[in-house]
DNA sequence: CACTTCATATAACGCCGCTATAGGTGCTAC
DNA sequence: GTAGCACCTATAGCGGCGTTATATGAAGTG
């Protein structure tokens, strides 16, 4: 056993690398910077790791698992799309923490030596849709929904992270959240289906309501129960059909 | 004036550049490998380009213009929401038949350099969306509508990419952009909203989701939310003139 | 102790991006 | 016509990179 006096030499080396990683911004990072960071020589490196891919891929590893991790410790609120929110969110957040970690992951993905991880998001993020589709809340499979959702949360985080921190809009990461969400689930308590009774001219109108909000602000509500109004109109209106 | 038998070392740089770039499967490729294939020595690549990533830059420039100039030429249908669909469509197209360059062009995504190709497919995006926002078909700024359309659709092309040819599925493209675009614009065919005038426009359509309502309850609220709900609406519907 | 096994180090190879320097090549001025 | 001048290209090489052949030490086992 080792004590934390001085952390192995494989230790440092991840650490080193990941440090340099997240430091360095988006240029690459040589392994002799590293291996000089871990204060040890260039084949102890290729010792425990192979080669310099496979240090990364281990760096790009731990990250993935400490986001898998963060994933699965969130806690059930009991309301799967409520669920389908907060993982939403959880992914964003965890790419603007870790932006250059992020963008190896989910950025560079090379075709054929396909990062297991992002089926490993898939998987995990099917897990969490299954459970809607338990509470028949999905009009698709949770398969396909879930790989249209990641797919946009990866879009926006993308995009998040390629502009400048200061002027960083999170409302483009809520309005694409609604919007898939909305297209793969139903967003009501009870029986879900329904699709054919409705009349649709409640959908239409509360469309209409909706676009004509968005130009003319009335006086009548104040901003708080404007919000919460137009989340309700929202969801009258996102009935999914089709 | 060349003749066509030999094209300028500038071009035939160019080329080699953009082919090898297309065959070597995400590996990077040398300048050294260019040079050769172009049939060059290097001075002339760094007396043209000045640099590597200014070459590439040249050729992602290049592919890029021509996404844009298919973009552009595309036709229009006179009907905006479709013209959003066949836009989507073409970027996932062009994400398919140039997967490496695509790469390059949304994956990599370095912060502060920020690629000026994509702001500008943002801002092409956006001028389709103002012609459907003329038509009073959106329902948020033509300028969150293009971020958030743009994100997904990057999202969708990069996950499409990442998996081999055989299996792709299409679908979760069109899911995904019938998503995206229901969140930013209404469908309905016939006059939404006759957003002729700026206030009264709002009156109306609560108005007519009022009388909608009375009708058909909706089961996406619950049976308090929509008392509250039918009570905003009463007190839009009833603003005196203005 | 001899022996194996693992972990680390020295020194070097070959490829890379890039450049100091210099040699054509064609145009204009006289 | 040739001197001057920009422009374009080539020879040869530098320093940094990823990687490795080889050797040395350290730790457990008979």
């Amino acid at each position: 056993m080792k004590k934390v006096g001085e952390p192995a030499p494989k230790t440092r080396l991840l650490r080193a690398a990941a440090a340099l990683l997240a430091e360095s911004n988006g240029e690459p990072v040589s392994t002799r910077q590293v291996t000089e960071a871990a204060r040890v020589s260039a084949p102890t490196l290729y010792h425990h790791f192979g080669d310099k891919e496979g240090l990364f891929d281990a760096v790009v590893a731990e990250g993935f698992s400490e986001y898998l991790g963060a994933e699965r410790s969130l806690p059930t609120s009991g309301q799967p799309i409520e669920d389908l929110r907060m993982h939403w969110d959880n992914h964003v957040q965890f790419g603007l923490d870790h932006p250059h970690l992020y963008l190896v992951m989910f950025g560079n993905i090379r075709p054929e030596r396909r990062p297991s991880m992002v089926a490993s998001a898939e998987a995990f993020l099917e897990e969490v849709l299954a459970r809607a589709a338990e509470a028949s809340r999905l009009v698709v499979t949770p398969h396909e929904a879930a790989r249209s959702m990641l797919a946009a949360n990866i879009g926006v985080t993308l995009m998040l992270i390629a502009e400048p921190a200061a002027k960083r809009n999170l409302e483009l990461s809520a309005m694409t959240r609604e919007a898939v969400i909305s297209a793969v689930a139903t967003t009501s308590e009870s029986d879900p289906v329904t699709e054919t009774e409705g009349t649709p001219s409640v959908v239409v109108a509360a469309i209409a309501l909706n676009a004509a909000l968005q130009s003319s602000h009335p006086d009548q509500l104040s901003s708080s129960e404007l919000k919460l109004f137009l989340e309700w109109l929202q969801r009258i209106s996102s009935r999914s059909g089709s």
